[in-house]
DNA sequence: CCGTATCCCACATGATACTG
DNA sequence: CAGTATCATGTGGGATACGG
């Protein structure tokens, strides 16, 4: 019942100051990637608009759909999000050329790809954040 | 293909900035399940001490045992993100009285039901974060 | 319509020191 | 050993204004 795979047995912090160069490099850099994936659908905008893009794949929706999807979202941050998921090819960005321009975002396969285990943290959430709160509350 | 569920229907935003002044009727609205569990599990520490627990559970680590496990993290957010996961009933503390004082820690059922969701996570992570990372770095 | 630029602040995290 | 207290700081995210 101890652990079968070894996806958080690198620190993620470098470790000596002995020596400029280290060794390798590899010692600190490696993170594992379950944080490094939390770190990306952590943020508080980026579970929604994928969930908002997830209900329309493989169709599109537009900037200002999408915002008004999201109710409480600014354009900053909407902005910011979307770039940050386009980065990580989750999202795919499709410019109408007319004027005033229309925005159309996606999610690409691999972004769709995510929405299952988000999925599976939804399902759990529903079960017992309810507990969970109950538990604070209390 | 749209929503067949209403997950993110209410926004969850709030508008006091202040802080201070306790504006009534400032109501958090209520926040989906999702990101209310992303922002339990999304902390820093959080999916890594789960992690180090699952993996004993359903057996106890001590608190140096769990800190040498968890390589980079400094106490207080040791014993703060254990305080946060025995709030929310998904840790059990047991003290042992002795001099000096020994504290074991072990996921409850609750939390070691956690780990199944955050093991989607996991398995998305493994086969996928390396082509986002290959699309940030090119 | 679709952004970017600025300013600002609360807060999560870290470093360090102290205690029972 | 197992914490708490204090101080410092980087940054996520909100408000607002401006630009193409």
């Amino acid at each position: 019942m101890t652990a079968e795979d070894g996806t958080f047995d690198t620190p993620g912090h470098l470790s000596v100051t002995t020596g400029a160069d280290a060794h390798r490099g590899d010692l600190f850099s490696r993170d594992c990637p379950t944080r490094q994936l939390l770190d990306r659908i952590g943020g508080k905008w980026v579970s929604m608009a994928v969930k908002v893009l997830g209900d329309e794949y493989p169709g599109e929706v537009r900037f200002a759909e999408l915002k008004r999807r999201m109710p409480g979202i600014s354009q900053k941050m909407l902005a910011q999000t979307l770039r940050s998921l386009e980065r990580d090819t989750l999202v795919a960005r499709r410019v109408e050329a007319t004027t005033p321009p229309r925005v159309h975002y996606r999610l690409t396969d691999l972004g769709y790809s995510l929405t299952e285990p988000i999925a599976a943290l939804r399902d759990w959430a529903e079960l017992h954040m309810a507990q969970i709160d109950a538990a604070n509350a209390g």
